[in-house]
DNA sequence: ATATTATGGAGTCATAATGTCCATAATATG
DNA sequence: CATATTATGGACATTATGACTCCATAATAT
């Protein structure tokens, strides 16, 4: 029940090129920005273009872009691009089927937090993470 | 970002006592209704009496009872029971402190997050659950 | 032609989740 | 008191996952 550090990565990555949307940003620039290994930022990042979040180019000048604007990029785009699809429970047992499935009591729960926490990461976008750092840069300057 | 095996057994438990919160109910009975091992389940039962929410009793006839009533307990009180305190990130590495702490932009949502999951678990007691699973078996019948 | 960048996939390492085993302690019952 | 039954405590084993590394290959700007 803890985001992990790949998730983390990947969010910082997508934040920081969200400060230049249009500008192309190679993998080494990102792994020293951000401070993320650069073997390790590689394959994030293979997985957020297969996904469709990023555009890369190959070759000198190459790097990554973003596919679209800041604001429409959600959380939930990027945790499912990295984590698959959100779920809580895994009720099924690989193969077997959990022999509570008709009356779990538990589920009706996990759902209503799945439902909640997807509800924020979709309402949440690029752009509302980068003002949301903004201000909290005028607040310290206060 | 899942609920461990572990947690879930827990909850069956708990669940399963609660049917009748007053009697007492041995390790091999929980185990063998609720499909749990039953070494493994020894170990979470202890978890659950040195946190307080079940009451053991050793020897012929011994077994576990529910220390509060069904209503009197919440997921949250299990939940941290064996899992500890509830907390979406780990910001800190350990000794190090995260780089970008003093302006993290995701931070404000995992928090968001983590508040709504916190609120679900403390408004939902083993009695709302047991509720929720009469109310699923009663709408199988129609 | 060369240097620079991303891609793909295999392999490594550490840690946590899950589960097993066994020796010990408590206690109800005959 | 002897015995059977139950929980307790801790060590150990196994497996899965997260977090990385490495290397050979492909694309491309200069």
């Amino acid at each position: 029940m803890q985001v992990t550090k790949t998730l983390d990565y990947a969010v910082r990555s997508l934040t920081y090129m969200g400060h230049q949307p249009v500008e192309k940003h190679s993998m080494k620039e990102i792994s020293h920005e951000q401070h993320i290994p650069l073997n390790y930022l590689a394959k994030i990042m293979r997985r957020l273009v297969k996904k469709g979040l990023v555009r890369s180019s190959v070759g000198p000048d190459g790097g990554y872009t973003l596919r679209r604007l800041p604001n429409e990029i959600n959380l939930r785009d990027i945790y499912e691009a990295i984590e698959g699809e959100i779920r809580m429970v895994d009720c099924m047992d690989k193969d077997a089927i959990c022999v509570f499935h008709e009356s779990c009591p538990q589920l009706p729960v996990w759902d209503r937090i799945q439902v909640s926490m997807i509800k924020i990461l979709e309402d949440t976008t690029l752009e509302d993470m980068l003002k949301e750092k903004n201000t909290l840069k005028m607040n310290q300057i206060n």
